[in-house]
DNA sequence: CCCAGAGTTGGTCAAGTGTCCCAGACGCGC
DNA sequence: GCGCGTCTGGGACACTTGACCAACTCTGGG
């Protein structure tokens, strides 16, 4: 194995992890598989890190920048109007969960067995804080490039938009109906919509 | 041990492996986890169930009958006016998991690992196909109850419905931020309420 | 050059897991 | 009363898991 400083191991060590979970669940993400992913022996497992609990903090850490690069793609969409606008955005985050949904369900996953593992308890509060804080700077973002003003806190759309999302990728999980939740996609955009009004932000 | 008969005695380790998910999780519901809830013999479990995972099918179904409990007691409350019935009905929902958070995290928990499991894979789209049956029946019912119509399809709308349930749920596990939770209820809820109108359903 | 500290590695251990077995106990129909 | 099928339950097995160790190798600064 090439030589290399216990703290890159460690980060090696959580991107093969983070692939295991995403192909495999969290309960098949065990020392010897994370170590086969990374091509490392054994033995490497515990010099670069304390516990495989510890590890999975860093995984959670990766799952949620990840999801940041998601979420901020819906900006970048062009379109006819405010509803059209967060129809797309919401759309283009259910292309993302399509096309990664093992990535997305890790994160299901390791949110809830952080929520069942005494020492990972507090994590699951920050993961959600993380998704309010980026939904609420999409939001943000969205009044200027849209030329809109939200009609409540957008700490409180925040929250609601990550609810949506959520819900739609727990459901699209289990059934995968396409159709479906992108027609829970649309009702959501027509009820997110009525909180948007027209005219500058800062008025 | 009492005698009882084999399908009797798989019952009850349903129910006790059901006690030990919501308390502990799916991941610590071993089979002598199980046969310890329930008091009995480890030789016992494989007498009554052909495999663990074949007992989790039984648990899925106990959880998704308790979901319904939960479901039809929304119907119950009375309010003034549709937007405070159906901000009284999901507030109620909410107080449901608030009382019983380890059995609503045992609901998402054993859907990710049914997804994971090539045995249980078909179960998820099961549940959730209650789930949405579940929540257009509720809303089939709250037409006549409540003297409107809704203005979209009662599928499409309870899909929207389980949406928000869950995403509501989710957040609030992650969380556990009360006023937060009700009020991205209340958005919900005035959200949902423009689905509605006044008039009879079979108009 | 050399040596102390960092990194490598295969082996090992105790604990826990799902599953199976089989000798025995029980109860119901004949 | 008797036998047979159902049920009981303690033990065992093969396997996986997280964690640890001790011996080895490398490398860079004095």
């Amino acid at each position: 194995m090439a030589r290399m400083s216990a703290s890159e191991r460690r980060a090696a060590l959580a991107r093969a992890a983070l692939v295991v979970v995403d192909r495999d669940g969290v309960h098949a993400a065990t020392t010897r598989a994370i170590v086969a992913e990374a091509q490392m022996p054994l033995g490497s497992f515990h010099y670069a890190v304390p516990s495989r609990d510890e590890l999975l903090r860093d995984v959670v850490e990766l799952v949620v920048e990840g999801e940041g690069d998601a979420a901020l793609a819906g900006l970048l969409v062009d379109a006819a109007g405010p509803r059209d606008a967060i129809r797309r955005a919401l759309a283009a985050y259910l292309d993302h969960v399509r096309q990664a949904p093992g990535r997305e369900q890790a994160m299901f996953e390791l949110t809830q067995y952080a929520l069942r593992s005494p020492e990972l308890s507090d994590l699951p509060a920050e993961q959600y804080a993380r998704y309010h804080a980026l939904a609420a700077q999409v939001l943000s973002a969205a009044e200027a490039h849209l030329g809109i003003r939200w009609t409540i806190p957008v700490a409180e759309l925040a929250r609601l938009v990550v609810t949506v999302t959520d819900g739609v990728t727990l459901a699209w999980l289990a059934d995968r109906d396409d159709a479906a939740a992108e027609r829970t996609i649309d009702l959501a955009a027509d009820a997110l919509t009525a909180f948007a009004a027209s005219g500058t932000p800062t008025a």
